[in-house]
DNA sequence: CCTACCGATCGGTAGG
DNA sequence: CCTACCGATCGGTAGG
């Protein structure tokens, strides 16, 4: 309490626990990761860490509040590519994935929240994946209509279904190298894996391959 | 040692410790599943735990061991399927999905395993999965040959992601309903996703759909 | 298969 | 933000 005197540090503090108990969640999972190994990280002693939050249920609270707003920062863009004309489909999923490749530990930790406690995920999560899932499930609704989209594609299924991709061959990268033989380098696969993902979301969607 | 007197007993103590081991080490992971845990599950005292199994790591070998070889059990029928004439491909997809479907512990072990020990799990697992992704990959591309399938398909690529999709719907179907609108029921949304999946599967492979 | 016990580490508190 | 400390629980051992 009344810690007016010097915010910056505090904030600067409270975001480095943040950032590296980030980190090791999505490595290790809440259960493997030790308040020590958290302070080790940060370079503080583990009491510490208590003056800052409280519990370290607390600091696994902030560390997905902290994803859920970083996500808010690229729905409006996301919104924003569906709803303009050029590539619509390609720059959505282009800015899904990318939310997710700039920082693979976001796509790790919602996996293993998602093992969890999914329930808590699903409801934390549905507010704010529930605009999007309407807007795009809208969006293919109109496109059946216009015999554009194959009529039997189920909207929401098909959305949940590239987001798993998208979600875990992000989070699973990890295991992919050793299946694709050894010479192929690591990016090289996830460069594979992107794309194929985006081709099998389209190929799956649209009656005419160059209709947009 | 010496347990030749009445291995029967044996043998049901240690399926039972690991039937209950595999559903705590699905639901909680590794590191938040305690011998006591199991050992209450199983009924009886810690200490007997190590009577059968000497470390907590060599549980969890014996698990990942049974999974495998569940997976070993039904690999000639996949490959069966998918050498056979009429209905491959629904019939190899249903195959693997019901292996998971079957148990989803073992989607859930999967996925928990690509997490948190990314390149033990796909040594262990490669070899198992190797002839298996061999075969489908060879067909894909004879039936890109044929213009069966499109030609920009990356036939590895291609089977990972359906593998992606087949162990995530059902390892983080938990969490679907919540998202799916609370007014279906779970089992209503696990089978909108297994068509779903059939379909992008499908449509994203064949040029043409009657194709098989 | 159980009882009793081991040192180590856990999350968290108290006081400064 | 640190030091010192708390009871509880961890995986594992010893002896029967």
């Amino acid at each position: 309490m009344m810690r007016a005197a010097d915010p910056q540090v505090d904030l600067g503090a409270r975001d480095r626990i943040l950032r590296e108990a980030t980190r090791l969640f999505a490595r290790h999972g809440y259960e493997g990761t030790s308040l020590r190994m958290i302070a080790e990280a940060v370079g503080m002693q583990k009491g510490s860490l208590v003056y800052h939050f409280e519990t370290k249920e607390k600091i696994h609270g902030a560390v997905l509040d902290g994803l859920v707003a970083r996500w808010k920062d690229v729905l409006p863009q996301i919104v924003l590519a569906a709803a303009s004309g050029e590539n619509r489909f390609e720059r959505v999923i282009a800015e899904c994935t990318g939310f997710f490749l700039a920082d693979p530990n976001r796509a790790r930790l919602l996996v293993r929240e998602s093992l969890d406690h999914p329930e808590e995920l699903a409801a934390r999560v549905s507010e704010q994946l529930a605009p999007w899932l309407d807007l795009v499930a809208g969006t293919i609704r109109e496109g059946q209509k216009r015999k554009e989209i194959y009529r039997d594609v189920d909207p929401l299924a098909y959305v949940w279904q590239v987001v798993l991709m998208t979600l875990s061959s992000v989070a699973l990268s990890d295991m992919t190298p050793g299946l694709f033989g050894g010479g192929e380098k690591r990016d090289g696969v996830a460069d594979r894996m992107a794309r194929e993902l985006v081709r099998i979301a389209r190929a799956s969607l649209f009656t005419h391959p160059t209709v947009r």
